[in-house]
DNA sequence: ATCATTTATTGACTTTGGTCAATGAAAAGT
DNA sequence: ACTTTTCATTGACCAAAGTCAATAAATGAT
């Protein structure tokens, strides 16, 4: 579990006890493509670290797909909306490709938040990093065309397009595949 | 300081050493309608806790203006962003009517919260809570029509139309005045 | 109370994106 | 390799919201 070590280090670092005690609380799982970690309805209370492939997460309105995110190795994956409140979740998570991810339940990490003080210091951070991404893509909708979030999600993540079909583009950027169509058309 | 110390509870027990250690960094002030306490390209190094009075929290865009948030006593107004990143802010935090807040500075709370773990864990929720904030308006802006944003504002916060003119609630459901006004006559 | 300014409404017109349908292209299954 | 299904493009049309401009209503200042 290297990759995760890593991907905290961004954060804080942790010492050995306070790693190990994480450590002993993750399971891990091996995922197939179009896998289900998570079901509208269900309470999501878990946090995953995905060691290996994509995650889409997404609903439905009326009848079409909505996409919220798309989660890549590296990231964590959970439904943060369902596991702060205990509601059920209105979105599904789903897998895009085969792959590894680490589960840790919510009851555990509370005991690790009580237990260190460091590990609560990391909730909190990973908090603040999660609000800056909700609250820069609400910018993206509240401020930019879709026109213009498309241009922004070529310069950021090209990898992105690269990996997910354009109608799950489309779905994210919140517009119709149509348009997506003619927005990639017309330049 | 009262007004706070039982915001605070709705999420966490202070003890009186945590909450007089907190209560010591807050500077009380004085703000006038149309005050701005935040500006633009300005570093945003504060939280402020409202004990009375509005604010709105926006920024241009082209040249029309955007409301990302309203804020009334008893929430904390800040740029959180720009707060938790150290980046200058691109909005502006404005008074709509003259009134009372309490300020605590970015490097005094980053001790308070070296000092003590319940604040540390305060720290968490408050960013949690701001997260399910931030979601809920990127929902709104996702799945929702403009009508239909309204028309949860009318039924939700209802207190909100009557204190703040139309077109900055149009600004704030990222409409034009026009459309706004025709959404309220057909019903 | 009057006048000036700000805010809200309404109409005419334009722009943007959605929907439906047809066609082409690519990917997956056998 | 061939068929089937999924995905992407394009056209015609529609609906929703934006813009510009005129007017009315409300608010504030003197």
């Amino acid at each position: 579990m290297e990759a995760l070590r890593k991907y905290f280090d961004k954060f804080i670092l942790l010492n050995d006890e306070e790693w190990n005690d994480f450590e002993a609380c993750l399971t891990k799982e091996s995922i197939q493509k179009k896998d289900l970690i998570l079901k509208e309805n269900e309470k999501c209370d878990f946090l995953a670290f995905i060691h290996e492939g994509i995650f889409r997460f997404y609903s439905f309105n009326d009848g079409s797909e909505r996409i919220t995110a798309f989660f890549f190795s590296g990231d964590f994956v959970t439904n943060y909306r369902s596991f702060l409140t205990g509601k059920p979740s209105e979105h599904n998570i789903e897998a895009l490709t085969d792959g590894v991810i680490y589960r840790i339940k919510l009851a555990q990490l509370q005991k690790l938040y009580d237990k260190h003080q460091t590990l609560e210091r990391l909730g909190r951070l990973v908090a603040e990093n999660l609000y800056l991404t909700v609250a820069n893509r609400l910018d993206s909708f509240m401020f930019q065309s879709p026109a213009d979030r498309y241009n922004e999600l070529v310069k950021r993540n090209s990898k992105l397009l690269s990996e997910i079909p354009q109608y799950m583009i489309a779905a994210y950027l919140g517009i119709s595949p149509e348009t997506l169509s003619r927005i990639r058309a017309r330049k």
